[in-house]
DNA sequence: TGTGTAATTGCATCATTGTGCAATAATGTA
DNA sequence: TACATTATTGCACAATGATGCAATTACACA
């Protein structure tokens, strides 16, 4: 009695990265606590890479990977002048949707305090 | 000349899952090829996990588990009915956001469609 | 051409995720 | 109690993600 899809073993898991499904793709560059101190940091408008480096206290490198990213689905752009590479959000609307989640989030949880008490 | 925040090594890196921000942990829910897909099956109604397993064509185990995870991030609902386990969507609001980020991604893949001419 | 600052890229490392199989729970029924 | 069906959990493994350091690229300017 087969129990769902048994055989082709052979690869971990997983689906990857790449070729992932662009919607997934999408909120897995949300999907970061560091990527969400950027976004909110991106709130008062467009930085350097130096200013998220200070503001969030990691490697350069590491922010550097993470704006990448973020560019990559479109939710950040950027354009270098001289020495310097500013970043801003490239479509606001992702604010509305982190504003929305947290909506979610909070509701369940006034729903599901009973719980905890 | 320091670059970032230097030192303070030996943790591969990561967040460690549990205590990620509950923002990103929500985002992180949405991050996945198959959960994207249960979801979608959701839009129709409730179903058990035999009826996700039948229509995704994995494993029950790997099913069950995504569930568990929509479930722990307020995203899914169960409801146990002798054998069965009925899930649902706990909160419809879940496929506004996923509308959202759609037409956010289909704009801004229109407005860069340029590049790939 | 050389120097200095900013940003990206090449590694290596390690925790976490996704997955399948097997075993175990949870329920209902004969 | 024994059996059948559905769902969850334990375990192991491969691939991916996040990170830091070092090296390299990009620019501007003397």
């Amino acid at each position: 009695m087969p129990r769902g899809m048994r055989g082709m073993r052979g690869m971990g898991g997983r689906m990857m990265g790449s070729m992932m499904d662009p919607r997934s793709r999408f909120f897995m560059a949300l999907a970061s606590d560091q990527r969400v101190r950027i976004l909110e940091l991106l709130k008062g408008g467009e930085k350097t890479l130096s200013d998220f480096t200070k503001a969030l206290e990691i490697d350069v490198s590491v922010v550097s990977r993470h704006l990448m990213l973020l560019r990559g689905v479109g939710i950040v752009s950027a354009r270098r002048e001289g020495i310097f590479v500013y970043f801003n959000i490239a479509d606001k609307r992702v604010f509305d949707l982190m504003a929305l989640s947290n909506q979610i989030m909070s509701d369940w949880f006034k729903q599901n305090q009973q719980m905890f008490e």
